[in-house]
DNA sequence: TGTCGCTGCAA
DNA sequence: TATTGCAGCGACA
């Protein structure tokens, strides 16, 4: 049977792969990669639906060919390829090697020759060539045996040309191609063709005349005389172009067939190569058991592992736990009501393994007991789950050796995903079934079997594989000097984070179903006359309905643009106020429903049985350090808005005994920035306990402090936010409503008055540039891949990234210092009162009524010192019987 | 049902 | 064409 040998354009699939993605793929080191990833793509499907005995990729080189020797003007003005591709060529010629791939190229031919050559060669070995490019010149090389694939939209379809399939399709022959192309030339390879000849005549004279030179030497037959004399006066241009158009399919190349056999990838190469561009989905694919041999780690064998069952409390009493265990709370807890705890998988460093079946609840209780007594350290992943279901049955010493999520975290805050089963394929190349996977691939049918079994080797597995990270995360850290950050900010925070979500806050629910059905009613009025004016009843809510009924029916002023059709944002409407009456009304439509959807209806399903609400705070998803919130979001209660903060009457103390205490950083991003950058103007403005705006104001417009009007306090406001957001002047000048040249020379002023801030700002792009992250404070790291892109637009996103995340990510390293104290102290006096929430420079804390100046001082004590700055911290304290009072 | 774009809330 | 988030809704695959 003939065999198959594929022959690829390396160039060509590349820069198809390229634009054929959706979005750039890039990898934490700035490695961009979405060209190589699509090639990979490509050439799997092709292996798959072809099974070739051969294959070879050819390449074109930079050195000038025999073309440009012919033509000097050949693809000249060809559009470069971006260096975001440019340097993609290189990898993917090493993992082409890797997979042991023979490549080909030649100074003085392009790969096109190459590939010509090589199928012709091949066919006459009896080889069936298969050619795959994005090129459809080589459409040329098409034969009865030689298949040409064409890629087409992206690199998922793609067109199969042989001989046959040619004609049918245009009409004439792979050679007659040729002359076609000579005839009209081609603009990206800039072969000229006859001047005034595009591809319909070319098309027609091919057809008629059956070549260039048949064409040439019937010109007489030519009915049209200016054609005619275009013809006989470009006679060579035509001759040119055609042998220009032509590919050389007698390169003089040395070709072994035995080179291009197919053969097993060198699985060490391709899997580190594979690691360091992300490639995870290909690693996956690769032979398990080579690629578990090459993983640089291994994991903990769980075969060898003694294994214990405990049921009986008794037993847990005597249970000899080592300093350090890792630790796996098998449960189900949904925070609206209270966890059940199936099981606890204990994994001690001395390799033996507990699963502690806590069906009956005095088992669980003795295992809190214990670690209550013997206050282990515990080794986790996502640690912060495990204490927050065993503090709902008292569990109070959480000390954390160890997170492997959190360590990952440190290590690259920017990325998705943290899961336990994606670390163990990344470290360890080993596929570790998640939860889901794991029942379902191991549960019985019989709903009376002994569920423990499961649970424990679940555990175990889990245990093991957070217990074979920890080193290699511990000496990753190390490495990138992130101990700090590790283990005296994040770690300690876990089980402050854990409290937090346990106790939870209470809500008055009353409060909130009054305020919603106020709010309905309003709304109910307002979608009224928003339906009298409009003349029609239509969803409001949808800006695909209310543009054209704005901006079309009414016709009022259509602002901006979105790419649906017309932008409704409010910054648009209130534009447009004053055009007509509906646009006020369905800008307080919006803000009623968004109070009544997000704050009312979505808060009220999450309130338990003790109306208490437990969000969710997330410890690994900012970019900078900052804690987020979910389910709900606590951090973005409404406040600014008179009617929207009556929102925060509903979250109240959780009974008459406590009060709500609140103390909030003031101006924290703001000397945190005149730590960093040293300057002196801030430091002293600050120190001297001044109003910060008002004191730029007066110093960039160079008038008395006393003389600040109002609206100047504000717009030096607007441009000390943007200091921090690593301002443009466009930012500015849209924020304030003022022309870009105002707010340029604004920032121009503020700049040359405070130096020292433009010199931080500089050195930290600078060594962003040079090093890919920033830090913190704390030594916390971002690294920020866009800081060297090419691409103007990208680029300057990564400058503000790097000018802007040192400052949130310090300010965030210091809450956290402060929480971890303001926490340890409660505990440590034995204190009732509960810190309940972070909101990012602010905590709150349901006092007991009788701890509350214990509280306040507590609070601004370690709030104040939690770091040494040179623009010293200042701490607003409030306290009131519902959230709204703490203002 | 899942995903994306738009919109809007907070620091 | 200013930083970090989360969520509801409508539209669409």
């Amino acid at each position: 049977m003939e065999k198959t040998i594929v022959i690829i354009d390396g160039n060509s699939l590349i820069n198809r792969a390229y634009y054929a993605m959706q979005r750039p793929m890039i990898t934490k080191d700035g490695i961009y990669t979405q060209g190589i990833f699509g090639f990979l793509n490509m050439l799997s499907k092709i292996e798959k639906d072809y099974e070739p005995g051969y294959i070879t990729v050819a390449f074109d080189l930079k050195a000038p060919t025999f073309r440009h020797k012919e033509y000097k003007e050949y693809k000249a003005g060809r559009k470069k390829m971006p260096p975001e591709l440019v340097m993609q060529m290189p990898l993917l010629k090493d993992v082409l090697r890797a997979m042991n791939i023979k490549l080909l190229e030649m100074e003085g031919f392009e790969a096109d020759d190459i590939i010509g050559t090589v199928a012709r060669e091949a066919e006459e070995q009896g080889l069936l060539p298969l050619i795959i490019t994005g090129d459809k010149d080589e459409l040329q090389l098409a034969t009865d045996k030689t298949k040409v694939i064409i890629t087409k939209k992206g690199i998922s379809q793609f067109e199969i040309y042989d001989r046959k399939a040619m004609i049918d399709k245009y009409g004439f022959t792979p050679a007659q191609f040729i002359d076609f192309k000579g005839l009209m030339g081609d603009q990206s390879d800039n072969i000229p063709g006859l001047p005034g000849v595009g591809e319909k005549t070319a098309q027609k004279l091919i057809l008629e005349y059956g070549s260039v030179e048949e064409l040439i030497a019937n010109t007489d037959k030519i009915t049209s005389p200016k054609l005619k004399e275009k013809i006989e006066d470009n006679v060579q241009l035509a001759v040119m172009s055609k042998r220009l158009a032509t590919i050389n399919t007698n390169v003089p190349i040395d070709i072994d067939f035995d080179e291009f056999l197919l053969e097993e990838p060198d699985y060490d190469q391709l899997i580190e190569i594979y690691t360091k561009l992300e490639f995870n989905s290909f690693l996956k694919k690769l032979d398990k058991s080579a690629v578990k041999s090459a993983a640089q780690q291994t994991i903990i064998d769980t075969e060898a592992i003694e294994k214990t069952v405990i049921r009986e409390p008794e037993q847990v009493h005597d249970l000899k736990l080592t300093e350090q265990i890792s630790i796996k709370v098998l449960g189900d807890y949904n925070h609206v009501a209270a966890p059940k705890v199936y099981g606890i998988g204990i994994l001690s460093t001395n390799g033996k393994y507990f699963y502690i079946n806590c069906e009956k609840e005095e088992t669980l209780l003795a295992a809190i007991d214990l670690f209550n007594e013997e206050k282990p350290c515990f080794i986790g992943h996502d640690l912060k789950n495990d204490y927050y279901m065993l503090m709902a049955y008292g569990l109070v010493s959480c000390s954390s050796c160890f997170d492997t999520a959190i360590g990952q975290y440190v290590l690259e805050s920017g990325r998705s995903n943290y899961n336990l089963k994606t670390l163990a394929y990344e470290y360890f190349h080993e596929s570790l079934e998640d939860e889901k996977e794991f029942f379902e691939s191991n549960s019985q049918v019989d709903l009376f079997s002994d569920p423990t079994e499961i649970y424990s080797t679940y555990g175990l597995r889990w245990c093991a594989t957070v217990l074979s990270l920890m080193p290699v995360l511990a000496q990753k850290t190390e490495d990138e000097n992130l101990k700090q950050v590790l283990y005296e900010v994040e770690l300690p925070l876990i089980e402050v984070m854990a409290a937090m979500e346990r106790d939870g806050v209470t809500v008055d629910r009353k409060e909130l179903t009054d305020l919603g059905e106020v709010i309905t009613a309003q709304v109910e009025t307002i979608t009224q006359k928003i339906y009298d004016l409009a003349g029609e009843s239509f969803n409001i809510n949808s800006p695909a309905q209310l543009g054209p009924i704005l901006f079309e029916k009414l016709g009022l002023t259509a602002g901006k643009k979105t790419k649906r059709g017309y932008s409704t944002s409010a910054e648009t409407l209130e534009k447009i106020m004053d055009e007509h009456e509906i646009v006020p009304l369905i800008l307080e439509y919006r803000t009623l429903t968004k109070l009544n959807s997000t704050y009312i209806e979505g808060l009220l399903p999450l309130i338990d049985e003790n109306n208490k609400i437990h969000a969710h705070f997330n410890q690994t998803v900012t970019a900078t350090g900052r804690i987020s919130c979910t389910e709900p979001n606590l951090q973005n209660i409404p406040i600014r808005q008179a009617f929207g903060r009556q929102l925060r009457k509903a979250f109240v103390p959780e009974d008459d005994h406590h009060t709500l205490v609140g103390a909030d950083y003031s101006q924290i991003e703001l000397r945190v920035l005149a730590h960093m950058a040293e300057d002196p103007a801030l430091i002293e403005a600050f120190n001297q306990g001044e109003d910060i705006h008002r004191t730029t104001a007066a110093n960039v417009l160079g008038v008395p402090k006393e003389q600040i009007t109002i609206e100047e306090r504000s717009r030096a406001k607007a441009v000390n936010f943007g200091v921090i957001y690593g301002m443009s002047s466009f930012g500015l000048s849209s924020e304030l409503h003022i022309t870009r040249k105002d707010a340029d020379a604004y920032i121009k002023a503020y700049f040359e008055k405070h130096a020292a801030v433009k010199t931080f700002m500089d050195e930290q792009v600078r060594l962003c540039k040079e090093q890919g992250y920033v830090t913190t404070i704390k030594g916390r790291k971002r690294y920020i891949s866009e800081i060297n892109a090419s691409n103007y637009m990208v680029r300057q996103v990564g400058e503000r990234l790097a000018m802007n995340s040192p400052i949130q990510g310090s300010a965030a390293d210091i809450i956290k210092l402060a929480m971890i104290k303001v926490f340890q102290q409660i505990k440590e006096q034995g204190l009732k009162s509960r810190l309940i929430l972070q909101v990012h420079d602010e905590l709150i804390i349901e006092t007991a009524e009788d701890e509350q100046d214990i509280i306040e001082r507590l609070l601004v004590e370690n709030m104040e010192n939690a770091i040494d700055l040179k623009a010293r911290l200042v701490v607003d304290l409030n306290q009131g019987k519902s959230w709204y009072d703490l203002k």
